[in-house]
DNA sequence: CCGCAAGGTGAATGACCGTTCACAAATATG
DNA sequence: CATATTTGTGAACGGTCATTCACCTTGCGG
């Protein structure tokens, strides 16, 4: 009977055709785009025919749609496990901040997807991962309102300034080279610091 | 003999189809992407046949590059236009943070063009765009280091916080829309309060 | 008024696109 | 071992792409 099921899913699986093709459609989206890369593109570097594509994805938009959705389901749960959530918000926010900066730095292929090609959706998918990005903003946002309630900082608007945080920690994986001469760790511990600044968070004591 | 030799250029001009082809190229790359976008399309909303196209323009690269450089040499007088040389290390700054983000607003479309498209150019075209970006964000790094000489504000390495700096107040193009109940001055002045904070050059007093 | 250049046209070129389909190999299931 | 299901193949489909080219139109300098 049809009995497979098997999830599959997440950046680390390597056997399998359907994984390799998710991977090699990862990379090349990343590095050219959607509309530049093309599916004889994808099957040749998995190293398969074209028409082999179509038995594990329906089409092109839902091979786009597949890896946008499961990176954004990743990277929730992540956060939702990275975030102590009895914490002080000012522990809160740079476990927040080092979290997002962190995780974009590991996975800055699918960030990029992520990021760039939400045009290239249709609207249904687009719809989809737009409820995600907002789940995804909305917590940072509560971050800065509980810090405001607590007086422990002050943002003054909190749906602006959580847009302009992650705007800032996103584009980290414009400029940042693995091999360059900056430490991953400082560079995370950097971003930290700038975020809780810009809210006025100073920056005494210990931290997460 | 020869002797047009018109400019032409500038988000201004109107007549002439050399400008209406910029036009409508700009604004279609900046909703669907480049690779998404075909030369029909250019001269359809132009009112051409796509042939001509190619009596103003070498190629659809050319027609990019065109675009992606004039926007990038607007951008830089304007900055050089927008910045009190002689003013101190904090007012320089705001007026940097209004500047990005005004312009940012004013012209979303060249913004996301050049913001998107770097790696639709080819080689030497993206290498000419590099270098520009690199004066503008030079610019930035320039003023955080005057700061920091003159004790004014303390950003932990320029060169970083310039760039973080500069993917926060661009972000403002994706969510900021014109109807909405947010004042486009009061977003202005909100980006700047943020940068000033984060690189510790508290909100006292007067700015210029 | 002639000639010529600049700008626009329509058709054609070869290449590539996403996708389909009939079929073969492989793999698991009874 | 037989059989059904999954997975991969090769060839084709209609369509679109950027670009070229011979030609027509227009308006201006002489």
């Amino acid at each position: 009977m049809f009995m497979t099921m098997i999830a599959d899913t997440g950046a680390g699986a390597e056997t399998g055709t359907r994984p390799r093709i998710r991977a090699a459609a990862r990379s090349l989206i990343a590095e050219r785009g959607f509309e530049a890369v093309s599916m004889r593109d994808i099957a040749r570097r998995v190293g398969v025919r074209p028409s082999a594509i179509y038995n594990h994805f329906e089409s092109k938009q839902a091979l786009l749609a597949d890896l946008m959705v499961a990176h954004m389901e990743r990277t929730l749960a992540a956060l939702d496990r990275a975030l102590p959530c009895d914490a002080a918000p000012r522990a809160r926010l740079a476990a927040f901040a080092r979290f997002h900066v962190g995780y974009h730095l590991d996975e800055p292929e699918d960030v990029f997807v992520a990021y760039m090609e939400l045009r290239s959706l249709d609207a249904a998918n687009r719809a989809v991962l737009g409820r995600m990005r907002d789940r995804y903003e909305r917590v940072l946002c509560r971050i800065l309102q509980e810090g405001i309630a607590a007086d422990a900082f002050a943002p003054a608007d909190p749906r602006i300034e959580a847009r302009a945080l992650i705007a800032m920690m996103t584009g980290v994986t414009v400029w940042f080279q693995e091999d360059g001469r900056i430490d991953r760790a400082e560079v995370v511990e950097h971003y930290v610091k700038i975020v809780l600044r810009s809210v006025g968070a100073a920056a005494p004591g210990e931290e997460t």
